[in-house]
RNA sequence: GGCAGGGUAGCUCAGCUGGUGAGAGCGCACGACUCAUAAUCGUGAGGUCGCGGGUUCGAUCCCCGCCCCUGCUACCA
C-alpha cells in the first residue's frame, strides 16, 4: 500500500535569474521528493513561478517586451537551471496560466459564498511606491522618496480595495500553529505565535490599479477595475495545480499537500494568510509548512547589489550537479542557516566523497575483481549489515523529519565503518591463505551489500553518481532506475528498495562488478 | 526598544531534566598498512565551555547582570 505524498516549493518571483537561494530550496525539496519515491510513495512534486505584479510589467517594458514574453523567458531560464541541477519536479506551475487564473477567481468566489463576511471594501489613501508595490508610512519616506527606491517618485493614491478579514481568524490560527505540527521548525512557529499575539491586521486582497495580474472577480462599486493582490494570486497555486476549482479527481487525490517547502522569509504568508484563506473557503489545510533557512556566502546573505553571488552554472560545471547537491544538503541544515564557500566545498568533496565513499567503492570493486573474478560471492549477512541497519534506520527517521543533513551524518557513519572494516579484515592477507577463502568472500560480499545500501539511500542526493556506482557493482536494471531526469521519473516503484520500515532486501550474489572511472575524481591541484 | 534563539578545540558543530578525567567530523602531527582516487586505519596534540557574580557538596548545562551575534517585530516576494 503506497501513500500519496504531495510536496511543493515556493514559486519564485519572475523578477530575475535563479540563484543559490532558489537552488537550495529546490534541491532540498527534490531530495525529499526522491526519498519518498524511494519509499514507494506516490509523489507529486510541484514547483513554479509567480509571474504577476507591476515590477514584472515594468522590467518587461524596460526590455521592450510584453510582460508575457518577459515571464516566458525567465521561466525558461529557471527550468534550465532546474534541469541542470536534476530537480525532478512533476509539474511546473505558472501563475499566468489560464488554469491558474480560473482557479484563483473560483477560490475568491468560493470565499464570498462560504464566508461572506471575510471580504470587505475599504478606501485607502497614501503614498504609493511602485518599486515596492506598496503604500509607505511616513518613516519610510525621505525627501518625498521611498527609502528603498530613491530614484522613483512616490504617487499619492486613493483607492478603494477589497480587504480580507485575517484578524477574524487569529484564534484558530494560534491554535493551529501552537500545535507545533502545522508549522515547523518550532523556532519559526514561535515567531509567528508572537506575531499573532501582537494582533493581526487585515490584508489587502485587491489593488485598484489596473496591472499585470488577475482581475479580481468583483468590483468595489467605484468603477475602478480591481486586480487580485499577491497573496490571493500566488498562494492558490498549490491547489490550482491539482485541478481546483474541480474538487473531485486530482484535487481529491492530492490535496491537502503533505508539505509546503518555503523560505523562512515568507513564513507568515504560508502560516497565516494561506490557512485563513482555506478556512474561509472551507477547504482542508496543508499538513505541514516547512520553513527552511538561508544559504549564506562567506557569512553574508547573497545579494546582487553587494556582489555576493554565486553563478549556478559555474557551481555545477566545477564538479557536477551531484556533488553540489550533496554539499548543500550536508553543510546547510534544512532548519537553519548555513554557509557556502568553495574552500569548504573542496574539503567536503575530498574528504567525504573522494577519499571516504568514492575510495571505499573503488577499493571494494577492485578487490572483488582481483580476488573473486569480478563475481560477488555468496555469503550470509554479518555484523556489518547489523551495525549498518541502525544507521539506515536513523537515516530514515531523519528524512521523515525533513532533516536531510542529519540523514547524511548517519550514512557517513556507515561509510566510515566500511573503511574500518576493510582494514580490520585485510582481504589482501586473507587472499594469501587458501584456508581463509570463506572469510575473504564473506568480507567482500558484505562490502558490496553495504555499497548497495549506501547508493540507494544516497540516490535522492546524488542520483547520477549512485546510478553509476550501482552499475559498476553489476546491479540489475531495476536497481539502476534511480535517476531523476526530467523525462524518466521514478514513479511509484517496481522494486521496493527501501521498505516502509527503512529496511532493504536484495541479494547481490552473482553480480558482476566492473570498475569504471572514479566516482568522485579529484581535480588537478594547481 | 520588545520577543525568541545563540556564543563549547583552527573550522563546522554534539553535549537530554546539573555529578566518574568536556565530545564528533574536518584540518594538523606521528605511526601502521598496501586492496584503493598518495586514498585508508591507529594514536596524539589540544579548549579559562562569551564576561562577572550567585545557588549548590558539585555547573558548560540553574538564577541575576553585562558584552557580542542572529531571527522576528506584517502587505517587495
Amino acid at each position: 500500500m503506497h501513500k500519496k505524498y504531495y510536496i511543493t516549493t515556493a514559486i519564485d518571483y519572475a523578477n530575475g535569474d535563479p540563484h543559490l537561494g532558489h537552488a537550495f530550496e529546490k534541491i532540498g525539496a527534490d531530495v525529499l521528493a526522491r526519498y519518498h519515491r524511494l519509499r514507494g510513495d506516490d509523489v507529486l512534486f510541484v514547483t513554479g513561478m509567480d509571474e504577476h505584479g507591476q515590477k514584472v510589467a515594468q522590467s518587461a517594458a524596460k526590455e521592450g517586451r510584453t510582460p508575457q514574453q518577459q515571464v516566458d523567458e525567465i521561466a525558461r531560464r529557471f527550468q534550465e537551471a532546474w534541469a541542470a541541477l536534476g530537480i525532478s519536479y512533476d509539474r511546473f506551475v505558472r501563475t499566468t496560466s489560464e488554469s491558474h487564473k480560473v482557479g484563483v477567481r473560483a477560490l475568491i468566489e468560493r470565499i464570498f459564498e462560504r464566508s461572506p463576511d471575510s471580504f470587505y471594501t475599504k478606501t485607502y489613501a497614501g503614498w504609493y511606491c511602485v518599486g515596492c508595490e506598496a503604500f509607505k508610512t511616513d518613516e519610510e519616506i525621505v525627501d518625498g522618496k521611498c527609502v528603498l527606491h530613491g530614484t522613483r517618485t512616490l504617487e499619492w493614491v486613493e483607492e478603494r480595495n477589497w480587504f480580507f478579514r485575517l484578524s477574524e481568524y487569529a484564534d484558530r490560527l494560534r491554535t493551529l500553529i501552537a500545535s507545533g505540527e502545522f508549522l515547523q521548525p518550532r523556532s519559526r512557529a514561535n515567531e509567528i505565535l508572537s506575531l499573532i499575539d501582537q494582533g493581526l491586521d487585515d490584508v489587502s486582497a485587491s489593488r485598484a490599479r489596473a496591472g499585470w495580474g488577475i482581475p479580481f472577480p468583483r468590483d468595489t462599486g467605484d468603477g475602478e477595475p480591481q486586480t487580485t493582490y499577491v497573496w490571493f494570486d500566488a498562494l492558490p497555486n498549490y491547489i490550482t495545480e491539482v485541478g481546483f476549482p474541480d474538487t473531485q479527481g486530482e484535487f481529491a487525490k492530492w490535496w491537502p499537500a503533505d508539505v509546503h517547502i518555503i523560505g523562512k522569509d515568507i513564513t507568515r504568508f504560508h502560516s497565516l494568510i494561506w490557512p485563513a484563506m482555506l478556512i474561509a473557503a472551507e477547504l482542508p489545510l496543508p499538513r505541514l509548512v516547512w520553513a527552511h533557512g538561508f544559504v549564506l556566502l562567506g557569512g553574508d546573505r547573497f545579494s546582487k547589489s553587494a556582489g555576493v553571488t554565486l553563478d549556478l552554472q559555474d557551481a555545477v560545471s566545477r564538479y557536477g550537479a551531484d556533488p553540489f547537491r550533496y554539499f548543500l544538503m550536508r553543510e546547510v541544515p534544512f532548519d537553519a542557516d548555513g554557509n557556502f564557500s568553495w574552500e569548504r566545498f573542496e574539503e567536503r568533496y575530498n574528504s567525504d566523497l573522494a577519499n571516504a565513499w568514492g575510495n571505499l567503492a573503488s577499493r571494494t570493486i577492485a578487490m572483488v575483481e582481483k580476488y573473486c573474478g569480478a563475481i560477488v560471492p555468496a555469503a550470509e549477512l554479518n555484523d556489518l549489515d547489523a551495525l549498518d541497519a541502525v544507521d539506515m534506520a536513523a537515516y530514515d527517521s531523519a528524512m521523515r523529519e525533513n532533516l536531510p543533513n542529519r540523514a547524511l551524518d548517519h550514512v557517513w557513519a556507515s561509510v566510515a565503518r566500511g573503511n574500518e572494516y576493510v582494514d580490520r579484515q585485510a582481504p589482501w592477507k586473507l587472499a594469501k591463505d587458501p584456508a581463509k577463502r570463506g572469510e575473504l568472500e564473506a568480507t567482500l560480499a558484505a562490502l558490496v551489500r553495504q555499497l548497495v545500501r549506501q547508493a540507494i539511500v544516497l540516490s535522492p542526493f546524488m542520483p547520477g553518481r549512485c546510478t553509476e556506482l550501482l552499475s559498476q557493482l553489476g546491479a540489475p536494471a531495476e536497481f539502476l532506475n534511480v535517476d531523476g531526469k526530467m523525462d524518466s521519473h521514478l514513479r511509484g516503484n517496481d522494486v521496493e528498495r527501501l521498505g516502509a520500515d527503512g529496511k532493504m532486501t536484495f541479494d547481490a550474489t552473482g553480480w558482476r562488478v566492473a570498475k569504471g572511472a572514479s566516482l568522485f575524481p579529484k581535480r588537478e591541484t594547481h
